[in-house]
DNA sequence: CCTCCTATGTAGACACTGTCAACTTAGGCG
DNA sequence: CGCCTAAGTTGACAGTGTCTACATAGGAGG
């Protein structure tokens, strides 16, 4: 009985409906008034939970940002050589996105501006994370920055261009192929391939 | 006096605004009832010349093909080795991104939906030109796909990056920045740094 | 030179959106 | 038990994309 008056979490519950209105329609498809009305509530009460519609979009952001941590630490934490830890971080990131292409999408929109304080900078632990691994895989002399922005960029491209449909859908057709891809990419760039994925 | 009832070219000159107020606001920004105010004509002028709001993101994204097709070329075109020609055209990618970033942005928005048979799968010469090209590279029993896809991938994400004020903007403040740091992106990544990018 | 046809523009309407202000209600604390 | 306040509602406003009906100007054909 909860459909009363006062709902159990609105917050959550219109959260986790703009997430689904953002996997149908895209993030500029996502509407206040349309997620309340999905939650069975009237057009003006997301505004008790939320200041504006932008809140949203950083509600789930930041969503996606620990869970890209989480993932970037649990595939680092199986190795040690330097070079294979940044390859395992940049393939779980691939992986991520894959499997969360709505918090991934938001992440990185245009149209969501992250208030100011919050990761200016990327200083959020999914992105330091990143840095520090990159320092320990640099030999004395080389650039940390260098090889971080090179070890980020690949798998954010490949995520974004697996996300727009630009690479042949038989080969993004499950995660495993994701995956797959993403570890030979990674070998291709440099890196060296594990045991066992082909 | 082309500012009577009959404009002299509304439909570039709209596509001037759009691009413009896009710069200003991002690609959630447009308004084509603004962009028809800025030209100085009525708020439906532009249906005459684009069915609907999207066809004026194509329009753009499409002018975006060609010309990252031109920067594309005019880079591979000064090389001969097939690494270093891929290489070139990551460069080239990257600058394009940085010198046109509405055109970027346009090109890779969720928000643009390319009619039906239009790059529906990325056949437009400016793909084309990258798969060719890692076609060349490909030694023998090498996937020529694979290749492809690894050389897209880091320029994308990198201009993404950089777009996106992700990477330190003192890092990137002139394209000579930009365009060292692709190019020492793609050498860690692999590549070989060609002289005289230090 | 005049007339009429059509491409290009305008005006007004509709449904939808984000957001605000004013009102209502329910549920917990004194 | 009553009241305060957090949480929800209603109604309004300006702005949007898009449609339909109307207006006009400027060139083609007589």
């Amino acid at each position: 009985m909860n459909d009363q008056y006062h709902h159990g979490d609105l917050r959550k519950a219109l959260l986790e409906a703009s997430v689904e209105l953002i996997a149908e329609k895209g993030v500029a498809g996502l509407s206040l008034r349309e997620a309340a009305r999905r939650v069975g509530v009237s057009h003006a009460a997301p505004y008790r939970h939320f200041p504006d519609k932008n809140s949203v979009l950083v509600a789930i952001a930041l969503q996606g940002y620990d869970w890209l941590a989480e993932a970037g630490e649990a595939a680092m934490v199986a190795h040690t050589d330097a070079q294979r830890r940044l390859d395992s971080y940049g393939v779980a990131y691939v992986l991520f996105a894959r499997r969360h292409p709505v918090h991934f999408r938001v992440m990185f929109t245009e149209s969501m501006e992250l208030p100011e304080g919050v990761l200016p900078n990327n200083q959020h632990r999914s992105f330091d994370l990143l840095v520090d691994a990159a320092s320990a895989a640099v030999g004395a002399g080389r650039d940390p920055l260098l090889t971080a922005v090179s070890a980020w960029s690949w798998p954010h491209g490949l995520a974004m261009l697996i996300l727009d449909g630009r690479v042949p859908s038989e080969n993004v057709a499950t995660d495993e192929q994701v995956e797959t891809l993403a570890w030979r990419v990674a070998a291709q760039l440099g890196g060296t391939l594990p045991e066992g994925v082909l």
